[in-house]
DNA sequence: TATTGATTGACAGTATACTGTCAATTCGTC
DNA sequence: GACGAATTGACAGTATACTGTCAATCAATA
C-alpha cells in the first residue's frame, strides 16, 4: 500500500457529514435547474413565491423566518422576483417601515405551471435510492434539521409560530 | 381547519428533499464556522487544504475534480489561501499553463491544528440523532451522493481516478 | 411627551457556486 | 512542422449566504 504524505487522507473530507451535505446540496440545485430551467426560477425564488402565496401581505422579515432565509440575502431575491413581475411590494398603511409582499397574477400562474417540474426535480434527487431508503433518509433528515433548527443564523419559524410574532410578539 | 389561499401550502417546500438539503447545508456551515472560526478557514478552504496535502503539486483543474468543486470558484479560493500564506503556487516546468499547488509549512501546521475543531464540528452536526441513526443517515447520504455523482457540473473524480488523468488520460 | 430600545429595510463587504468567454499553451494528427 | 482541438487559468456576470452597519420608524416607558 503506497504511503501518503501524512496521516490525513481524503477520507478526512469524503466520509464526513459536512462534505456530504455540501455535495448533496450542489447536486440538488443542479437537478432543480435542469428540470425547472425554462421557468427561470431558482430553488430559493421558488420557496419565496410559495411562502408569499401562503402569506399574502407578509413582510420581508417574516418571510425570511418562514423559509429560514437570511434577511440580507432576501432583499435581492425579492428584487429579482419584482423585476420579473412575479411579486409586488406595497407600502404598509400601518407601519411606514414595512413593505408588504403579494404575488402578481403572473406569479401565481407561474407557480401553478412550475409545480410538475418541481415535483420531477424532487423525485429525481432521491431516484437512485430504493423507496424504503428514500423514506428513511427523508425522515432522518427532517429530524436532524428540526433538532438543529436553532443553530443557523435564521432559524425556521413556521406559519404557526408567526401568528404570535405580530403586534403581540 | 382554516382554508389556505390555494392548494399549495408550505409543505410543498418543507417536506421536500431540496429544502432539507439546503437547510442542512446551511446548518452544517454554521456549525463549522462556530467550531473552527478561530482558524479563519471556511469548509471549502479546509477541503482544499486537505486535498493539496494529499496531492502536493496538484494543479487547480485536478484539485477541482478531487473536491468536486467548480473551477471558476476555485481560483478565488486558492487566491485567499495564498494570501493567508497557507498555499504556494509554483509554475510548472513541463507545462507553462499550469501552476502547481503546495502547502506551506504554516498551512500544514494549520491543518494539524484545526483537526480537533473539525472533528467537533462534524460530530455536532449529527449529535441530535441516535448513534444508529447517524450511521444510517451517513450510509444513505453517501450512497445518494455517489449515485448522483454525474449530475452536478463538477463530478467528483477521486484520487484513484486522477492517476489516469495525467499524461496518459 | 421625550427618551430609549427594538424593528425594518437598505447597504457594504466577503465567500461560495454557477455560466460563459478568452488567450496562452499544449496535444493529436496529418 | 503546421494546424485544429483540447486544456488551463483568468475573467465577467449572476445568484445565494453570511457579517455587520445605518437611518427611518415604531413601541414601551419613564
Amino acid at each position: 500500500m503506497p504511503s501518503k504524505p501524512s496521516d490525513i487522507t481524503m477520507d478526512a473530507v469524503y466520509t464526513k457529514p459536512g462534505y456530504l451535505f455540501r455535495r448533496m446540496q450542489q447536486i440538488a440545485v443542479s437537478i432543480f435547474i435542469e428540470e425547472c430551467g425554462e421557468f427561470d426560477l431558482t430553488p430559493v425564488q421558488y420557496a419565496a413565491l410559495v411562502a408569499i402565496q401562503n402569506h399574502p401581505g407578509i413582510d420581508a422579515t417574516r418571510l425570511s423566518a418562514v423559509i429560514a432565509f437570511d434577511r440580507s440575502t432576501l432583499g435581492s431575491v425579492i428584487e429579482r422576483l419584482e423585476a420579473k413581475r412575479h411579486v409586488e411590494r406595497k407600502p404598509s398603511a400601518e407601519d411606514k417601515r414595512v413593505k408588504l409582499l403579494y404575488l402578481t397574477k403572473a406569479g401565481a400562474a407561474l407557480l401553478r405551471g412550475i409545480m410538475p417540474a418541481v415535483d420531477r426535480a424532487q423525485a429525481r434527487m432521491l431516484a437512485p435510492l430504493k423507496p424504503a431508503d428514500r423514506k428513511m433518509l427523508m425522515a432522518l433528515l427532517s429530524q436532524l434539521v428540526d433538532l438543529n433548527n436553532e443553530v443557523s443564523r435564521v432559524p425556521l419559524r413556521a406559519e404557526d409560530a408567526l401568528e404570535h410574532l405580530g403586534k403581540a410578539g
